[in-house]
DNA sequence: AATTCGCCCTGTCGGC
DNA sequence: TGCCGACAGGGCGAAT
């Protein structure tokens, strides 16, 4: 569920608590999380300095650096991975209560438990904490800072984030094939950064029906719907993302983009434009919701 | 070429 | 109250 918004805001928390910490070591409490490297891989950032923390699409980069080298971690969040500062003699908490109906407070910095599966502890005593209940993230290593070497990374498109609309509508345009609208946007090779919240959302924000053929819509559609994406992920990095069940942020807290869905998980439920009652089915495998009245 | 399916996972929730 | 099945879904590889 972290899309581009909540792992921009990820990105931008850990960055003003990371970068300049030293790692003293690196603990893997749960190995199947980690992809093409090995717990002793992990271990041998010890030594290494927090440079800087990138993203493309919804992967973190954290760059580390050591006279020697540069070497790059990469972080999937994947459905409900939490990646957290905690800093030393911070409070925290020991419950990690779900968000379901109504909100939730901030929770500040976690405690380790069995769904903790990373302690990357630092010189002034923080701890870079990966939790992920239901293991779907994924933590993997590199060489270098380029992303050249990486295959998950390479087979990215271009990121989503303040991509100029023109841009984006062409790259839609050409990646197009004969699919719906909905399964171009989630494919991470056109665009990077969309997933199902906002690909529903930018539909309804551009008033287009997610199950259409893109290749069949006007060029002028295919501009709103760029624009809409836009929107939708400018509010949801302003909102600081979406805290829908799992997601929090580098500091523990929730983002309040839940407020401010049109459609994502209220099928049945009314439009909150016109009154109808929203429709959903499966398009990409994935739950879809739009409007049948305001979307065409 | 595009689509579908199965897999990985566990917490939550509706139904009985 | 308790048990059970359905569901949530990002990304990948295999099958269709």
């Amino acid at each position: 569920m972290p899309e581009l918004p909540e792992v921009e805001t990820v990105r931008r928390g850990l960055s003003e608590r990371i970068v300049g910490e030293l790692v003293v070591s690196v603990e893997i409490r749960h190995g199947s999380i980690l992809e093409d490297c090995t717990s002793d891989d992990l271990g041998g950032l010890a030594g290494f300095r927090f440079a800087s923390v990138d993203r493309r699409g919804k992967y973190l980069l954290l760059r580390l650096e050591l006279a020697k080298g540069k070497i790059t971690l990469v972080v999937h969040l994947g459905m409900t991975g939490q990646l957290t500062w905690r800093a030393k003699g911070a409070t925290v908490t020991d419950r990690f209560r779900k968000l379901v109906s109504g909100y939730r407070k901030s929770e500040g910095p976690h405690s380790i438990d069995a769904h903790t599966h990373m302690v990357v502890v630092c010189a002034s005593g923080g701890e870079l904490l990966f939790r992920d209940p239901r293991r779907f993230g994924r933590i993997l290593l590199f060489e270098g800072w380029g992303d050249g070497n990486c295959r998950r990374l390479e087979r990215l498109g271009p990121d989503a984030w303040r991509m100029d609309h023109g841009t984006l509508a062409s790259i839609l345009k050409e990646r197009a094939g004969r699919r719906a609208v909905k399964t171009v946007l989630l494919d991470q090779g056109v665009v990077a950064g969309i997933g199902n919240i906002y690909a529903d959302e930018a539909c309804f924000q551009a008033r287009i029906r997610p199950g259409r053929t893109l290749s069949g819509l006007s060029g002028l559609r295919i501009a709103d719907l760029a624009r809409a994406v836009d929107e939708v992920l400018e509010k949801g990095v302003r909102n600081a993302g979406t805290s829908f069940r799992d997601f929090v942020g580098a500091d523990g807290s929730d983002g309040s983009n839940q407020e401010d869905l049109k459609v994502y998980g209220r099928g049945g439920s009314p439009c909150l434009v016109c009154g109808k009652s929203l429709r959903s089915a499966s398009i990409a495998q994935r739950t879809t919701v739009w409007c049948s009245g305001c979307q065409t």
